[in-house]
DNA sequence: CAGTAATCGAGACGGTACGTCAGGTCTTTGA
DNA sequence: TCAAAGACCTGACGTACCGTCTCGATTACTG
């Protein structure tokens, strides 16, 4: 093992539980990396230590936050529908951080790689599993698509509601 | 005429083109309100007089610019593919300012509104006018999906090329 | 006579009024040259017409005010004391204006010529008319130390009271 | 010790010498707090932890600066001719500084305050303790009228030279 | 009585400094 | 070596006021 004092695990926790605190309190722009640390009880160097800025460490925060939720996890394959609708319902719940994530990774190529390895490709790869039985070629063209609508509507702040999500089932449906 | 000194509308031109050039040449991120001004030759508080802030400057320089380019006007309505070609290629070029101009939206109502006003709603009219011979509903369908399409594209910084623009069409095609 | 249109004399009066009122209200430092034009109803540049800057200004206001007030212009040489009483007293009614002047006159050569020729002569000369038994070399001295005392004071922000008056006095018996 | 990096001495040193070397070569009035971070090396929010403003900087520069003049220390009481001479020197040679610090002090409490504490206070006891062998009444007297005497000579531009300490001390010796 | 010249209100303009804010780094003490 | 605390440099922010300018409108005198 490395030497010197380990890693504490337990002021991980806590910087994550405070970035997420504040985010919901006062919206991802208006929370900066040392009201974190403050509300953490934490240095800002410790911050900057084990993330590169404010846009990973809230990524980080909301990926925990998401995978917490009860997704459904079943022995069977899920449908189209209720995969569709579980994912409307996470996106408008979290919709102000994911677009202010997306908005921030637009400014910092590092956090646009760990925004869609984190949580673009794995939400497509949730569509993907549930289109086994579409082509190939037919099956990424879906997944783009909905994928699309979904960001479109998320940056455009228009809801991501029971009837968009019967909007994006009658679309795939023509497909 | 309203009393007082009249707006100098060279100024304004000037600012509007030294924020155009400027955004060029180092991206919008790196550019100030004090670089525009200094460039224009005009003084902070002459921007912050007709603007409220880079983002919905940046969107007036770039609307012109837009506007200035040779658009399809044909006494026959346009093609979907030909629009959506010429969108693709334009959406290409400004690609940067784009992503930057729909990221700093996200944290700015106004200039939310400003850019839908300005730059998405244009485009999705232009797109609807090639569909007049679709039924209302389906209209609407391929106007989201090929918006939706794009933008997607556009914040995952993925090219918007003829390959792009092809496989669009198959999808349009589909529904 | 000179052509064009002549100075409007209700202007001129506005704005000293204008410029007494505020600087009474808010004190010297919180007014602008702006805020004097609105309250007159006049424009900025009238008053840069007729005044170099804001102290000159303000001077011209306070200089009417101090000559409205009722000076002692008895048949008979005034006493000393009585002299300085009133002088005292003027000064303390004013002295946020008379240090503010006094202050700004410091980092403008202009304003300190003017406030010289139009309130520190006059007052010295007020007192020397009352000492013109006195040896002339005496005669400086004491005006000298009289003047000193009094703008020490106005500077230090001490009161200009009875007490102070008595102190002055005794000082200049023993001369 | 106290938690956290403690205060770089060196970098207010720095602060200091610059903003003094800047008073001296431009004037109090053509210096910013801007000029002084930029030559000391430093950031303008340095500047502005330590001192409230412009005034309090550069008073605490020229107190430093004054101390370090060699003040007669002899071990015998100083005479009064001789402390008002070397006073006189000293207020002589930093008379444009002195002239802007008590003005500044005129729209700002607080520099008023330090000016009193750090400049006046201690100047009238210098001259205070050469006259030890006056009685009490007639020693504040002294003080009074001297101090009165420099400090209007000060605001009023006029020189501070070996013609106005004979007068000076004319006056004292009257009294 | 038209023409000229200065005044006036209004407010845009270039410029300069302000004081604040956040980002990200560095330097202590202490565990 | 990690951690908390907080000083530090950097650079942009948006505001305030300055003194000048450019309008249209007005008001005298001048030819």
């Amino acid at each position: 093992m490395r030497a010197g004092r380990p890693r504490d695990e337990g002021v991980r926790r806590a910087i994550l539980v405070a970035a997420q605190e504040l985010v919901l309190e006062r919206g991802y722009a208006a929370v900066t990396m040392g009201d974190v640390a403050k509300r953490a009880g934490a240095g800002k160097q410790t911050l900057y230590r084990w993330w590169p800025g404010k846009g990973a460490l809230v990524l980080d925060a909301f990926s925990e936050w998401v995978s917490q939720a009860p997704r459904l996890r079943g022995p069977r394959r899920p449908s189209l529908s209720s995969t569709l609708v579980e994912l409307c319902r996470g996106a408008s719940e979290a919709a102000p951080v994911l677009r202010a994530l997306m908005a921030e990774a637009q400014f910092d190529e590092d956090l646009h790689r760990r925004l869609i390895a984190q949580l673009v490709r794995p939400r497509g790869d949730e569509l993907r599993a549930c289109l086994v039985d579409r082509r190939p070629a037919d099956r990424e063209l879906v997944v783009n698509v909905l994928s699309g609508l979904v960001w479109q509507r998320l940056m455009l702040n228009e809801p991501l509601d029971a009837r968009f999500v019967r909007f994006a089932l009658r679309v795939v449906e023509r497909i």
